[in-house]
DNA sequence: GATGAATGAGAGTTCATTCAT
DNA sequence: TATGAATGAACTCTCATTCAT
């Protein structure tokens, strides 16, 4: 495997489980078995193995969403697809899911460019509610309201993953888990559809 | 003012603006113009400063949920009332909104425990949408998913105020900002009732 | 009791199972019942209440010595006298004990002046022998040679009393303990009359 | 020279002079003209580097004594030769003197491993001395005590040596100094000798 | 490129001492 | 005289970064 691709994947498990300041240049080199120097090589600083971080996950998004633009399908399915891909990609690498919801402040804080890109995929979404919008298969809305909703369910279903692991003692019944994302996600779908969506004219 | 009070506030508007890896002692201690040693009477560690302020937090929100419990209103106002106390407290002190935003998932790592109260709060929430339920106010639904919603547009929102103020660059058109605060809170709240109230029975 | 008394007993205490650079001034202002400024209102710094330890020390033992000069005896039960004094004193108090012994070097090291005392100690010592060797009892000998084994012999069954309580888990049955000290200070004096003594002249 | 010796030589010229707790890593660093984090590579904290000194000391005493079983000689010469090798060693590295004797107390609070080594050596005088019993050339006596006895002779004579540099001003012609080390210690034998020494049998 | 020992600024924390009450 | 909150210099230890090999 290309040594920077080793470090990058390293990084990820490092900073997932200890957090960006607590995940030292030692530990992520001897994860990935090199040396420090060896970072140095690769990355010009700390700070640039988490920007590289969130421009790998970046990229893997927009292709996707750029793919996504061919599709022809409702509004809906569009959004429940988007949201079904962000639910995968998460459960397949749930470090990734800690790392952009931890470290994302760090990242604004330290201005890391990629970030920025992030905000792109809220447009994509406000693009399809546009269109749905026009098409007369939604309601008129404020699109970024409502790609904001989205994102906001997202990451607080990661927040509530990422957590839940260890803090549910007393409310267990409470708590949500893996196994019930899936039901979380058609909940908040069939609520975005039940208020956004224009009832079929009546003939 | 208390010492323990001024070094609180301290703290806040440090780690708010350096997050909580940056916000030496040092800093906070100079910030509340108090000895670095003066902290340590007040506080065993730096973590039990950010402990602290968590737990006033709680203690603020949980006196209004309390306070709430006796009102007696529709359900959608009080969810609404929830929301807008929160949109409040965050205009009026923005460097908490930060704080509770981004390191809440350094206190959920070091096991801070004003955290877990917070989780208290959806509970309130969730009960709120259950006597809706049993009212026929609302359509059945599983409560905690619609907390767990409502918990992500606000947090969302509060990404957006946070790091609005230094990102937008190139999509300066799309970004919120105070101003329409209140509008996108009136949208999820429409979306919300749209989609979870019983439409009034029809004589 | 005295203020100052209340505060060198809380030091011993201390000190003893600190040590003295552990012993900070909040534990023996603590022990002492009495608020850390008073420790100041009696002593100009923490050294000098050390010091003062040293001193009380001193005093009794110099007052025994004192009291000891008007004895009529031989050299040999006045050895032995003060041998067995120091014995009961450091069993009455064995903090004392691990203080005199732990902290000598610091004492010196920090020129209190109370220190310097106790080398007046080995001198009535050595004057004992050299009486003795002056009236035949004792064959010639480096009196202060001779002082510096008693001294030392004092020292090291302190020592093995002071580590024995923690260190003794595979040569248990090596070890000193409280019950043979007699007897070890017994074989001491034995040891240096056989060695000392001038045989009784043979009529 | 390899660093660690570096650090350990710089260590204990400091923590002679100083003693332990003001030996400061930042002096000791200086000495040894290292970087302060330089040491964190080969100890992993301070006290560690007292357990090395110690150690390192343990084993110059032990290689002796391991080599010594094979001599042929007389007990007497053999403790002689016990005694002799520790005075020269003390002479060849004063510092190494002050340091064992003032701070084995810090060690035993530290538990540090290494200086339960060191009672191991006393066994080894225990033993030569059973031997002599056994072989007729000593009386019967405690083996432990006596050895006890040595111990503390050594203990002092360090102590004298050490503290007489700076605290001899009144008593100055009470003064042991490095000259009479040697005649110290032949008394001290001859104590030794005289008392347990099973005269020759007469013929 | 790869290495990892060396670096030293800077972190969190402690504690002897002071002084207003 | 007694107090104990306030002080801040000084401590031990960490860790991102460098650079000779």
């Amino acid at each position: 495997m290309p040594k920077k691709e080793q470090i990058r994947e390293a990084a990820i498990k490092i900073i997932a489980r200890d957090g960006f300041f607590n995940a030292t240049t030692d530990k992520i080199a001897k994860e990935a078995k090199v040396a420090v120097g060896t970072l140095y090589n690769y990355f010009t600083s700390k700070e640039e193995i988490l920007d590289y971080i969130f421009a790998v996950e970046f990229e893997k998004r927009a292709a996707f969403y750029q793919n996504m633009k061919n599709w022809r399908m409702d509004w809906f399915l569009k959004i429940n697809g988007i949201l079904n891909f962000h639910l995968q990609e998460f459960q397949k690498e749930p470090d990734i899911a800690i790392i952009l919801l931890a470290e994302r402040m760090n990242a604004h804080r330290y201005g890391l460019t990629s970030l920025a890109n992030f905000s792109q995929l809220s447009l994509i979404i406000s693009a399809i509610l546009q269109q749905g919008i026009d098409e007369k298969k939604i309601r008129p809305c404020n699109t970024q309201n409502i790609s904001l909703f989205i994102s906001g369910f997202l990451n607080e279903l990661l927040f509530a993953i990422t957590t839940k692991t260890t803090a549910n003692t007393a409310a267990e019944n409470y708590n949500h888990n893996f196994d019930n994302l899936e039901q979380s996600l058609d909940e908040f779908c069939t609520l975005l559809k039940t208020s956004l969506a224009v009832s079929a004219p009546e003939s």
